[in-house]
DNA sequence: CAGTGGTCTAGACCACACG
DNA sequence: GTGTGGTCTAGACCACTGC
């Protein structure tokens, strides 16, 4: 299924936090054509994608003008993903059976082992694996893509923010209590826990842009 | 900015309400070209926009497989977007100024009086308005990018629904509400109306279905 | 190991800005 | 009107499938 422009959409992504690209540059296709070898369709094909992931706004004319990552962009799409992963906490909750709940356990020891051992890349892999269990059980497909939409982004700001042991032992701590209320059925505290658990990403991001 | 991509998308989605195209179809570029009268890359872009909505999955090998437009997959979308949309009240109960408050009475009764009107194709205009209005005070753009995908998509729904005066009476009477919470900066208010709203359309258009 | 069909290359096209 | 640069056309390419 995929095609280079897959990769080439996670280059940029990565080239952008890296301030290869800046705001003010024109990044023309031929210009990214050149820098990443390849022919416009593939680029214009991965800027698309990368305007509905709010990382190209298009500006005037036709041309397409990058986005300043900044603290409002950041608020911006954890706010959002606050809201839909507390409605999908909610609703896992309702359904989640003793299966559903043994696989969780499964991931959310992955990562236990995982941040003990110090591997850091290992840890955010198994994080992911524990969001993704969450939206399996609430079985929302649409709601799902709209979460991973920024996944490539999220890793690389994490990778970037180069965060320790404490930092980690923390959201490790929020998942239990994710799990405690998948393995109740309270809905509510369910949605409680998921949507602070991702204010507190947001505001980690946030001071962490400051350095 | 748009090229002809934007209407064949629409197109696409009008066809698959109108039922042109069927989820057990082949719908490969070709035969898509042909009926649109455009060439692969057109076609392709507006694939994968739709596929960014939901609209299509990736089958096996690396086909397009249109899913069918059911009872789940409304569900699925109408929930993320109540959750959206009432993060999205309650960003804009706290931030909404007085000269904000006119601009949404403006739409307010730029909708009522379509609906006097019975001019429901202006109404549902005006509502888009409404939406936007709140969308607007939020000033998250990245939500409100998520709650633009499926526009078409409803518009089209509703067309085809038809409602009448007693569905429109009950979203303005909503509207006002939200507007009264606006007014008081009642953030919780907003939330919970908001949410609520976009409830009722996911029960109407799935009542719509049956028939 | 052919067939099918999505993906990429090369280049023409043309809309929009600016002088 | 001229130029810049995104968009579309045509066709080669090649991965995946199923015979």
């Amino acid at each position: 299924m995929k095609g280079r422009r897959t990769n080439i959409k996670d280059r940029i992504i990565q080239d952008i936090i890296a301030g290869v690209w800046s705001p003010d540059d024109k990044l023309t296709l031929d210009q990214l054509g050149r820098h990443y070898s390849s022919s416009h369709t593939p680029i214009r094909e991965a800027l698309r994608e990368l305007q509905g992931e709010g990382f190209f706004r298009t500006g005037a004319g036709r041309t397409f003008r990058l986005r300043e990552v900044d603290r409002e962009f950041i608020t911006n799409i954890f706010d959002a993903r606050s809201a839909i992963e507390s409605m999908l906490a909610r609703a896992a909750a309702q359904r989640c059976t003793k299966n559903d709940l043994e696989n969780m356990l499964l991931a959310h020891d992955g990562m236990a082992a995982a941040v003990r051992d110090r591997d850091y890349a290992l840890a955010g892999i198994k994080n992911r694996l524990f969001h993704d269990g969450i939206s399996a059980i609430a079985a929302n497909g649409e709601a799902t893509r709209v979460l991973n939409i920024h996944w490539v982004f999220i890793m690389t700001m994490w990778a970037a923010a180069g965060y320790g042991p404490e930092r980690y032992d923390g959201v490790i701590q929020d998942h239990g209590y994710i799990i405690r209320a998948l393995a109740e059925n309270d809905a509510d505290a369910a949605a409680a826990l998921a949507g602070a658990h991702v204010i507190k990403a947001k505001f980690e991001l946030l001071e962490q842009m400051k350095k």
